[in-house]
RNA sequence: CGGGGAGUAGCGCAGCUUGGUUAGCGCGCCUGCUUUGGGAGCAGGAGGCCGCGGGUUCGAAUCCCGCCUCCCCGACCA
């Protein structure tokens, strides 16, 4: 049985127009996206109702500024970041400082209509916030003080302090402390997609991390947590849909809040091995967590009686694997301490913390961070170790909660007769018990989830995978809009804060990442829904220039976008360089195509070249473009669908999925 | 910030250890001729503050010191 797929709501605005015939493309296999856009369009007259968004114009080779390179510059590492350097996308200009040619530009504008489409379907509306922001803005939420050198700080001409853009929360919230009164005027989505700058302490992998960057950052503002959740739930789909249309697979884990602070949020990953996020994965559930909040079943330790204390002679045993050897007990019975200082907002001084878990277990900084309200966190030196009461290698929670705020993972917190250092050189202790021995000032989850562990939710076997973050979405609250004066008054005539959500999503980097998903040897690939252009006409010849131009004119007037190599190349030059743009549809006019009676097409995903007649060309190619738009959804979501596992319990997805068609 | 590596023509690299007179190679670029469906051939050419500053030396791309920049590995983020 066949569905016929809807229209979405613009498309059916933007075909009202069209004066075609227009029908409906044909399913490729596998599941169809949810709705139809304008571009999903096949055209009779091979005419298209309105431009492609994001692409405004056909072009020349020869106007195009930006040389093909044949060789990498040195430095770039991955294969994604050589090819968009060698093609012409973007160049670098420092350290995590990009620019970006005309090829690079229109990639962009084309993410970045996808990325409007969404917004807006989501209810969004566009706005443009500064880039130059007064400190005054950043004090009022305490982030001036706490975020660090990351914000990028400088004076104006009379010495007052302003900040470069990191993220755009403080505006947000300035700017609907005034635009938003009541509860009728909630709830609001705006968003924008403008330029950052962080100035991040080790930049990398090209434009996958880079210090300036452009984002697409939205944030949601409504009257209760219900609304915020309603809101939240939107974005989850509205990402997973801009992820699929732009072709990268990606998943959603549970995330740490960070900086942005809030109560919950999602990272969506492209994995990858030069993702620097490690992420904790379960194929059976679906769990599926950044590392940094990645739980793991712990097995209740089993009940014996608490036994009394006791000394012993370790001389060198200073590593849990000295201690098991000398002891000939299991890691799992010993107790293993971390002496780190914490920064903590609001405390002058650092904070020392003494953190314990099991002596199998490893301790994840970001809970431990979490677990005391840290910001930062950093090994002790020598020095403080010695104030701390500790002894390198002996270190223990016994005898030091007056110097140190002890943190105790809740497993040790639960076993009974532990062994854990003294506190001094060469010694430990048997039979350690947290309540009897020493009192923590915080127990909570601090181990690290890794390969193997099992899962908290099901518990099958773990793993883990490498991923880079291209979206968040983060559950804000009311921390800003407090801080902001951002409130409104209910309909019960109180005054309420408005409860806020941010959602973001890096342009540039999603670009890097798509490039690393679709490459070969020979160049990039892009989807046909973010290339830079449709088609890739190469003229062979001079009859084949010629008739080119015809068909270059042809395809213009057909609203398809189009690159001419007028050149004048030859062949080989122009095949390689179209290789390596990466252009969807290759068509070769040349005078063995022309004796062929028509047009020479070559997908650049693979496959056999076909001629098409001259007279067919225009509507084939608006119908070919059509359904590689189509299959592209289709393979995006059974391939996100088929990396994930099935994500679900864990990515947690809110709300319904995707409708099945 | 800690650790490792690199700055020589537009791009990729050699030369440096053991200082030596005019600094090379491939690709690219310019001119001409020939070629013309997978990065052509021949001939001729242009292009260098050898990252910057100081020092050693009769003489420094080369040795020494300082600085800057970029890349990679660890703590942060779209």
């Amino acid at each position: 049985m066949r569905t016929r797929l809807p229209w979405s709501e613009e498309a059916r605005d933007v075909l009202a127009s069209c004066g075609c015939t227009l029908s409906r493309p044909r399913r490729t296999g596998g599941a169809l996206p949810r709705t139809l856009s304008a571009s999903d369009a096949i055209c009779p007259e091979g005419r298209r109702p309105v431009p492609l968004p994001g692409i405004v114009s056909p072009m020349r080779m020869s106007r195009l500024f930006g040389a093909t390179l044949r060789t990498a510059p040195g430095g770039a590492e991955n294969a994604g970041h050589q090819l968009l350097l060698r093609g012409g996308y973007v160049r670098q200009l420092g350290q995590g400082i990009f620019s970006y040619l005309p090829l690079g530009v229109r990639v962009l504008r084309r993410i970045e209509a996808v990325l409007r489409e969404e917004m807006d379907a989501a209810g969004g509306v566009e706005v443009s916030l500064p880039v130059v922001h007064p400190a005054e803005l950043w004090r009022q939420t305490g982030r001036w003080d706490t975020v660090g050198p990351e914000l990028a700080r400088f004076k104006d001409r009379r010495d007052r302090d302003y900040a470069l853009a990191m993220t755009h929360e403080e505006v947000v919230a300035t700017l609907a402390s005034t635009e938003i009164r009541s509860w009728r005027d909630l709830p609001r989505l705006v968003y924008q997609i403008q330029l950052k700058f962080r100035d991040d302490p080790r930049p990398r992998a090209g434009l996958v991390r880079a210090r300036e960057f452009t984002m697409k950052d939205a944030y949601s503002l409504d009257r209760d947590v219900a609304g915020l959740e309603r809101q939240y739930a939107r974005q989850h789909e509205a990402y997973t849909t801009i992820f699929d249309r732009c072709g990268l697979p990606a998943i959603a884990v549970g995330a740490d809040v960070g900086m942005m602070g809030g109560s919950g949020a999602h990272e969506f990953m492209y994995l990858t091995p030069i993702g620097e996020d490690t992420l904790v994965l379960c194929d059976s559930c679906g769990y599926a967590q950044n590392r940094q909040v990645a739980r793991l079943a712990k097995a209740a330790p089993e009940h014996e009686p608490v036994q009394p204390i006791e000394r012993v002679d370790t001389p060198g045993a200073s590593t849990i694997e000295d201690l098991v050897r000398v002891l000939g007990v299991g890691a799992e019975r010993t107790a293993k301490a971390l002496l780190v200082m914490a920064t903590v907002p609001g405390c002058p001084e650092m904070l020392p913390v003494l953190a314990v878990v099991r002596g199998d277990m490893t301790v994840n900084e970001t809970k431990l961070a979490n677990a005391v309200g840290a910001t930062d966190l950093r090994p002790m030196t020598d020095e403080e170790v010695v104030a701390a009461g500790g002894v390198a290698g002996y270190a223990s929670p016994v005898g030091v909660a007056d110097r140190v705020t002890v943190v105790v993972d809740d497993l040790v917190a639960t076993s009974a007769n532990l062994v854990a250092g003294a506190n001094e050189e060469g010694v430990h202790l048997r039979n350690v018990n947290m309540g009897r021995d020493y009192e923590p000032a915080v127990v909570a989850d601090i181990v690290a989830a890794g390969d193997g562990d099992p899962c908290s939710v099901c518990g099958a076997a773990l793993r883990t995978e490498r991923g880079v973050e291209v979206g968040n979405i983060f559950k804000l609250g009311t921390r800003y809009s407090e801080a902001m004066g951002a409130s409104f008054l209910d309909d019960d005539g109180t005054e309420k804060p408005i409860v806020m959500g941010s959602y973001g999503i890096g342009v540039g980097r999603l670009m890097a990442c798509l490039a690393e998903e679709h490459h070969d040897d020979a160049g990039l690939r892009w989807p046909v829904s973010v290339a830079p252009f449709e088609t890739h006409i190469c003229a062979i010849g001079d009859d084949g220039l010629a008739a080119a131009e015809e068909l270059y004119a042809d395809l213009a007037g057909a609203g398809i976008a189009t690159l001419l190599d007028d050149r004048g190349e030859r062949a080989g030059v122009q095949f390689a360089d179209a290789d390596l743009l990466g252009i969807p549809l290759r068509l070769t006019v040349s005078p063995r195509s022309i004796a062929a009676g028509g047009i020479e097409v070559r997908e650049r995903s693979g496959g056999e070249s076909v001629v098409v007649p001259r007279a067919e060309i225009v509507a084939w190619i608006a119908g070919r473009l059509s359904e590689l738009r189509v299959g592209l959804a289709a393979a995006m979501a059974t391939r996100t669908a088929a990396r994930a596992g099935r994500a679900r319990a864990g990515a947690a997805r809110p709300g319904s999925g995707p409708a099945e068609v």
